[in-house]
DNA sequence: CGGGCCATTGAAGTATGTCAAAGTTTGTGG
DNA sequence: CCACAAACTTTGACATACTTCAATGGCCCG
C-alpha cells in the first residue's frame, strides 16, 4: 500500500495511528472541511453534524476515488475496508448469478452511499461498477467506527443513513415484484424522475446512464421487454425517448402505467 | 424527539430515566441478563457482546411482547419508538400499494430484528403483521442509542445487524427478479429451507407459516402460479406438499429448477 | 470511417395472469 | 366435540404478456 497522504490528511489533533495495511484509502485526499461544504452532504455522512463530528469526518481521512465508466469501484467479495459516497457519476450494483451473469441490484448516484453489505462479513457482498466516469468519496470504515466512538452524533448519522437505505431498499422491492413488466418500467421512470429531482436536477428530461439491458436485470425482465414498454409509453405520448435520452411528457399516465389494475 | 439529546455521559450504573412518553416499552419486561442466554442471541443484539454492552442491555429495558396472529406488531406510518427482535413465532413486513392492496417485503423469523426502517424519519415505512401467534422483545430505540453511545461493542454490533440484513436484502432482491415464476418459487423454497436450518430446525421439512398470496405477493406473482409450481415440483419428485406442509426430497431438483436457464 | 456495442422491432411459442369452481383446512360457536 | 362457515388451496380454461431468437439500424469511440 502507499501512504505518503498520511502527513497530509491528519489534522492538528490528536492523529489516529494508520493500523495495519489498507487503513488509508488511496486517490485525492480532501482538503479540511470539504464534507462540511460539500454539495451532495444533504444525502451523506456530513449532513448537519455538530463541530465535533466535522473535525471527526476530516481526521478520518477521506479520499477522493476516481473510476472510469465500466471499471469496478469494489468487487464481490474483495475485503472490506471502505464505505464509498457518491460525489459524481453513477454506479449500479450488482451480484453474480449462479449461471455466471450479473444481476443488477441497485443503482447509485450522486450522495449515495454505497458499501454498507460489506460490514457484514469483512467482505464485500456485491460489485459496484461505474456507469460512466464517476468520482466516490472513500470512507477508511476503521476510522469512521473510531470516529463513531467519539460522537455520538456522527454514530447517529451513519445509523440513520443506513435505515435510510433499506426504506428506499423497500420502495424498490415493491417496485420490482409488480406483476406486469410494463408497471415495472414505467415505475423505474418515475423512481428515477424522483431521484434526479432529488438531486436538483430535472424530473422532466435527463439522460438514463444504464442500458436496456442493466434495466431489465435490475426490474428481472428481458431488455427487449424494457425497450418495448418504454416504445409503448411513447406510442401513448406519456413520454419522448431517443435511446437513453428521456423526456416525460405526462407524469399522470406514467403513475397510472406502473399501478393500473386494469385488463 | 421529545428530549433534546441528554448528552451521553449519564454516569454510568444507575438505570436511565424514562425520558418522555414511550421511552419504555409495554410487555413483560425482561429479567436481567436474558439477553446472554437467549436462544436466538447468534442472531439478535445479544450475540459476543463483552460485559459491559451485556450490563447495557439490561439497563435499556427490553420487554417481551405478544402478538396474536394476524395482529400487526408494528404499522406503516405509526411513529417509531422500538426495534423489535423475533423470540418466537414468525412475521410478514409489508408496504401498502396505491390502489390500498399489501405488498409483502420479507418473513422474519426467530432471532430476526425488524424495524430498522423506523429509523429514518421517525416513523414505521412498513407493517409487521403476526402469521402465528408471536413473541418479540421490543427494544426502545431512544435508550438503545444511550447504552451505544456507552458501548463501542454494543454500537458495532448494531451497525453489523443492519449490514447483514442489507445484505440478506440482496439476496431476496435477486431472488425475486428471476424471470420465470418457477425460478421464484424453487429460490423460495431453499432460502426457507436455510433460514430454518440457521435456526436449528429441520431443512428438509416444515411448516409455511404464510399464505400462497402471502408468498405471492412476495415473489410478484399470483397465488395460483404460486400452487402451480409447488404441484408441477411435486410431480417431479423434488418435493411433497401438502397445504403449508413441505417436505424436500430433493434439494438438487430445486436448486436447479431455481436458476435453470433451459428451455 | 469502420467496428462493436446498443436499441429497436418482428415472429412464434411458452409462461403467466385472471376468472371460475371445486375441494381442503381452519376456526368458531353451539 | 361436532357442525358449519370462512378462509385457503388446488385445478382448469382461456386470453394475454413475456421470453427467446433473429434481423436491422443507430450511435459512439477509436
Amino acid at each position: 500500500m502507499d501512504e505518503p497522504n498520511a502527513n497530509a490528511v491528519q489534522s492538528a489533533r490528536l492523529p489516529w495511528p494508520s493500523a495495519g495495511r489498507a487503513a488509508l484509502p488511496t486517490g485525492t485526499p480532501l482538503p479540511p472541511s470539504a464534507c462540511k461544504s460539500c454539495g451532495v452532504r444533504h444525502f451523506c455522512l456530513g449532513r448537519e453534524v455538530d463541530e465535533l463530528a466535522g473535525q471527526l469526518l476530516d481526521r478520518i481521512g477521506i479520499a477522493r476515488k476516481r473510476v472510469h465508466k465500466g471499471q469496478p469501484l469494489y468487487h464481490e467479495g474483495e475485503p472490506f475496508s471502505f464505505l464509498y459516497a457518491v460525489y459524481i457519476g453513477t454506479l449500479k450494483s450488482s451480484l453474480s448469478t449462479a449461471d455466471g451473469a450479473e444481476h443488477v441490484l441497485t443503482f447509485k448516484m450522486p450522495g449515495d452511499m454505497l458499501g454498507f453489505d460489506g460490514i457484514a462479513n469483512g467482505r464485500y457482498a456485491t460489485t459496484a461498477t461505474a456507469l460512466e466516469d464517476t468520482e466516490a468519496c472513500a470512507i477508511p470504515y476503521e476510522r469512521l467506527m473510531r470516529g463513531c466512538a467519539e460522537s455520538v452524533a456522527l454514530q447517529q448519522r451513519l445509523t440513520q443513513l443506513m435505515a435510510s437505505q433499506m426504506v428506499r431498499d423497500c420502495r424498490s422491492a415493491k417496485l420490482i415484484s409488480a406483476r406486469h413488466a410494463e408497471h415495472r418500467v414505467a415505475g423505474f421512470l418515475l423512481q428515477h424522475s424522483g431521484w434526479m429531482e432529488e438531486r436538483g436536477y430535472s424530473a422532466r428530461e435527463f439522460e438514463l446512464r444504464m442500458s436496456r439491458a442493466d434495466i431489465g436485470s435490475y426490474l428481472g425482465t428481458s431488455l427487449e421487454t424494457v425497450s418495448r414498454s418504454l416504445s409503448l409509453f411513447a406510442r401513448e405520448g406519456f413520454i419522448k425517448v431517443r435511446s437513453r435520452r428521456v423526456e416525460i411528457l405526462q407524469v399522470e399516465g406514467l403513475r397510472e402505467a406502473s399501478s393500473a389494475r386494469c385488463h
